[in-house]
DNA sequence: TTATTATATGAGCATATGTTCATATAATAA
DNA sequence: TTATTATATGAACATATGCTCATATAATAA
């Protein structure tokens, strides 16, 4: 990671109109770590690719539920999976989102 | 701030089981961060403190809607406000919280 | 006191969201 | 082929959300 780099984007954005198209991924972004259920997938996701019913039966949660939450994570390349037969292991795909939340689960769990 | 023990944290909440307390902390956290309006309203007040009339200007937004966003927003710490006659100046109060804000769009702004 | 200005609040409404249920699809095995 | 296993999908439903409208409240000025 370029320190430096990043600096200058988060100065950059310092209290300026942010336009429609960043203020749409923004907000779908957090929408989708605003949701109890997906943020369990995400953290369990976070170390190791598991597939859907190991998903449901460690979350429990139903498989119907947790392939609905992975399509909508899928669909904000959150996570994506490889095939191996007719199971399905997902893993995570967006390492700036998952730091995210480790950063406010980190924030959140010592308050 | 500590660098190490933000990284001891961050390490000790990987993949593991998060309680309650925490997740519903932190989907409320993400939630206050997943509507346009607020994300709006936070990136404005990143720098500045501002009134709720000069907010509901600047952004376009109806005064009735601000003060409900504000209201939201104050319920769970992201702001506060001091007064001034009859007027509210608000300004944000979570350092952390609005560094995550920031690097979300830093994060988005570039894709 | 009354009037004015700034903000807060509750009700009502349209839309969004997350779940369950039933069923469809896809890959593989027999 | 048919059966089995794993996953995806759409409809339906209850709840949540964000806005507007009308009005209430609070501080100050006249």
């Amino acid at each position: 990671m370029n320190e430096d780099q990043n600096k200058d984007e988060l100065e950059m954005n310092k209290d300026q109109h942010i336009d429609e198209e960043t203020l749409f991924v923004v907000s779908q972004t957090f929408k989708a770590l605003s949701d109890p259920t997906r943020i369990r997938i995400l953290n369990l996701l976070c170390s190791n690719e598991h597939s859907v019913n190991h998903i449901a039966e460690i979350l429990n949660l139903s498989q119907s539920s947790v392939s609905h939450q992975l399509r909508f994570l899928k669909n904000l390349r959150l996570v994506k999976f490889r095939r191996e037969g007719t199971t399905l292991y997902y893993s995570h795909d967006d390492n700036h989102i998952m730091n995210l939340l480790k950063q406010a689960i980190a924030h959140a769990s010592h308050v």
